[in-house]
DNA sequence: CTCATATATTTAACATAGCAAATATTGCAC
DNA sequence: GTGCAATATTTGCTATGTTAAATATATGAG
């Protein structure tokens, strides 16, 4: 007798060997395993170390702009601010004209940290472009970028 | 007098905008997005689905590998599970032969919530396969997969 | 000017991620 | 069978993700 109230192997939804939520999450965690390694010695976050990339790519910002270009939501952006601040690699002072905006910086001392990885970073970034190759790269952001008209 | 202390515009490291770990979470932020709020009906997360579904696609299995599957390290795959035991979902049990390794298994309750879900988890795929492609899905899921030689 | 409403950020609360240390069992050497 | 190294899970701690509620400031209607 067969027991068709339990499917016996991912026939009713894709199996998770090629979900794409999943297939995401592997992959990422590949490549933040360097990354996280590369950070760790100086004591910064994956996060953290995204809020003073584009900091220091784009300059002073607001909280809100800031958190989108880093990929944050606000409260956790506000949070690794503070954070930053402690540490001295970061400012944070209300916009003159509009009181509720709060601007962001980078400090010499924050700018240093990227200086410092700078070479490890980009090694990283060689590395996967050696094995995953130029132009699936490419691709690969490109078909990602589609994924914003969801 | 040009100060080159401080790189202008991203020309040191690729640009935040085509970093291939920021595209990964942007991504998978937008996928996540209708099935999280399908699950905050049933109130579970993202995480206890994808421990449903690992379950439900395998059968009972141990910790590590149920882990593996859901792409969760083991201290959250002890944490959820815990969670999902006092709900009822799952049930675990030592193994007879080796009483350091549990078994988890679905109860029918948990199934019961994955058949409530499956129609709306398989229009959210079909949206995506829609926006953006079947053939471009496969070649994301097969770059994704390269990452995993990193 | 005053109040209701909209905007920008922060707080609060709960669930997870990630790492290190602690537990519990096994298996094997002596 | 005792003790030690290896294996499987769980705990503890700090940092984020996520959502909802609270704050603070700005703006426009009347």
């Amino acid at each position: 007798m067969i027991d068709d109230t339990k499917p016996a192997g991912g026939s009713v939804l894709p199996s998770t060997r090629r979900s794409i939520p999943i297939a995401l999450i592997r992959a990422r965690e590949k490549v933040m395993g360097p990354i996280r390694e590369m950070l760790s010695d100086c004591g910064i976050t994956e996060q953290q170390w995204r809020i003073l990339r584009v900091l220091e790519e784009y300059g002073p910002q607001d909280a809100s702009t800031l958190a989108e270009r880093a990929c944050l939501l606000l409260p956790s952006q506000t949070r690794i601010v503070q954070t930053l601040l402690e540490k001295g690699l970061v400012t944070r002072q209300a916009d003159e004209k509009d009181r509720r905006k709060q601007t962001v910086a980078i400090t010499p001392a924050g700018q240093a940290i990227i200086n410092d990885k700078l070479q490890d970073a980009k090694a990283i970034a060689a590395r996967i472009e050696e094995v995953i190759g130029k132009e699936k790269l490419a691709q690969l952001l490109d078909i990602l970028e589609d994924f914003q008209k969801l």
